[in-house]
DNA sequence: GATGAATGAGTCTTCATTCAT
DNA sequence: CATGAATGAAGACTCATTCAT
């Protein structure tokens, strides 16, 4: 069984530590975890994030040895101990900054720039390409991503929260359609929620994927199904 | 689609952990796994499946000991071990019989007397309302199983290939609505992967979610989504 | 810092494992404690213990590794595991067992034959004989516990509660000869207590000393010390 | 009694865990400990100890990390160093302050101005009352030293060391008084050990427990006790 | 002098799997 | 056939100590 630290939040308490002082109950030890404020800590610290993800992508979270990744990053395990709670905050780290890269590239596309009301088939288009493109950046980090997805609930609600920002921008978006009479739907959440999850879905999959697919002719026709989804056919 | 069949059999390099066997390859260790021919075999075989089961939507695969598992089916690891290759092999059929399960429902649905040919947007409704309904069989296994699909190449295997056989039912019943010309889209290959993909997902995410969403409304709106982007609207 | 589990009664929820299913907290593992039935078992068991306490008295508990133990026992790690729940778990089986070792020999002194309350100089005399005796058993042993006594509560707990029981014992012969007027003190619980706590020590610090001192003498003199307090001087 | 005064440079061998020092005898690594000379070094020297002792009694000392240590004195662990050899030495140092300050309480009762030949019982007693009084000062820092006193034998020495020359400040008032014809006993050293041992052990047992123990009645009762071994009844 | 970043050997414990009884 | 005792490789994590800055 691989070793996994509970979801952040709560104190270590109920882990491991197996080294408590049978004498004094209460006061837990609080392994300080170094804020790199010098250069030379950022670099180490940085060095173990690349490390981590190239090391999870290439033998996945469980099979990575901290010792691995400490070696990879030309660092002693003691270092990466001295950065991240453990294993799992790593990837965790790894996560919220997938997220962040995926968000400024999909959001970018959701702006007042470049979605334009009076072409929402182009619009929705250009969208489908950015979260595409977004899934294409580190799929092996994604794949270890959506692997934790399922056995962790703190990846599963930090994931979580980002499709329910997304879907908000989208039905931000909807909703000045709607009052210009060009949907085809009423109730743009459900119909943002299903949209949303197809995209990311399918786009996810492709990353699995042997690069066998037409991912433009793909996207071509995930747009299609949205926009006669959600939009009336002349608008 | 890659639809990797890889057989049984070999040890899968990249899924450490799970089997410990001994490195040297060629001299397999050939240990004989029962088939069981009695009823009594088959009865505990049975027992071990449904115990392993439980404890994998309790306490996840990774986290559930073959000891457990034979505590819970009433016999031991032995037993276990007569039965099935290794914890793995557990999972594994339990992936066929899930698929088998979700197969037989959701195909029903596609069969001469279920879908009709004149009803299309009844006939997607009720493929939808199928899928989803497969789905909330067992959402425990499930979400382990999707957990293995992105860590394991032969879950991802077979996963896929039931995919491409109701990707290939669903065209088999497009093609003569295409020859009927109600169908919008001409590349029945692609718009089938598309919408075969999201509706899984989204019947996937609903088992993972608290039940707060209503499916029925989402199953109805998915279904729109599906009809508007496959029919012509007078189909 | 040395690996020490909580006293036992707690389940090990807090403690350890690391390994904790993200996906449902609240059901803990719960390693099975092996429980011998067959010989074998037993004779595992017990070489475990014997091995244990060579190397606690050899290096010191923390200074020992569970491996060194397993190797001097001639077993696997695994299979000290499988009979302790830790290694702290060990020692204390070995505690209960010195503790019943010594109970047995002195308590002897206090059962009616044994305690003659015509003669109590000499049955002091002999009950201190036995308490020196009593600590000479496995010295090495007795340090270490002692060592314990001082860092964690449950020894200690294990401890004090055999000296209560063993003042108990020696208060109700005491309180035979009050009732015919030989004593010389009124609160006899006190007095037992100092007497009890002062033999103890004088018995365990000489079996930690160089066997530089005459024990014989020592005991003389501490039963003088005893009887002087305790006994008028015709008693 | 056994007092081994083994000089502190040397590492201790059965104490492991204590020094990873390089293995190799012979070059010792020569750090130079700092000897404070300026008042702000003795300051943060000072500081240093007391930081250690508070952890100490909070946790214990294995439980103690030197970072700990440092961090609760307002210095980094570089500095620990300057001034300690190592985290063993704090203690030890703390040992030498509590003994000298023990020695001073104690010892003054033992001068010609607080002892009276006249009034031995009455000099048994305070004596007594300044042991227990002793035993009540930093009581978390005694227990450490006790635990320590049984796996060390620097420890164990510095502590003999004293009781040594506490025992040869009983036995020279002794002296006098059987000069005087007023001591029961002929074996003035045995007794002294005797008593000595058996006060310091119930003053520190006492500090151990729950203060449920009326600490003056025992004293009381541990003077008698005294008392009337040493002296005869006319004294 | 002081700092605190880095080191890495060392330990406990787990658990899939085997095989003697 | 079933049992369950035994195996032992493997891995996460700690912390006393050093030393470059």
């Amino acid at each position: 069984m691989t070793a996994i630290s509970k979801p952040s939040p709560e104190p270590e308490g109920s882990i491991e530590n197996l080294s408590r002082a049978p004498v004094e109950a209460g006061l837990e030890p609080v392994r300080e975890i170094r804020v790199p404020q010098q250069a030379r800590s950022r670099r180490t610290r940085e060095r173990t994030l690349e490390a981590a993800a190239d090391c999870f992508e290439e033998r996945g979270f469980d099979e990575t040895t901290t010792d691995e990744i400490a070696r990879r990053a030309g660092i002693s395990v003691g270092s990466v101990y001295a950065y991240f709670r453990d294993k799992r905050a790593i990837l965790l780290e790894l996560l919220h900054r997938t997220i962040a890269e995926i968000a400024e590239i999909v959001e970018a596309g959701l702006a007042p720039g470049a979605w334009r009301d009076d072409d929402p088939r182009g619009s929705v288009r250009e969208l489908v390409g950015r979260i595409f493109h977004a899934r294409q950046h580190r799929p092996g980090t994604q794949r270890i991503l959506w692997e934790r997805f399922f056995k962790d609930p703190e990846f599963q609600a930090v994931m979580e929260s980002f499709e329910v920002r997304l879907q908000g921008a989208i039905v931000a978006n909807l909703e000045r359609l709607a009052e210009q009479g060009k949907l085809r739907i009423s109730d743009l959440a459900t119909a943002t929620y299903l949209v949303q999850l197809s995209i990311e879905w399918v786009s996810s999959r492709l990353l699995l994927s042997e690069p066998a697919h037409d991912v433009d002719a793909i996207a071509d026709a995930a747009s299609d199904m949205v926009v006669r989804f959600l939009f009336r056919d002349d608008a």
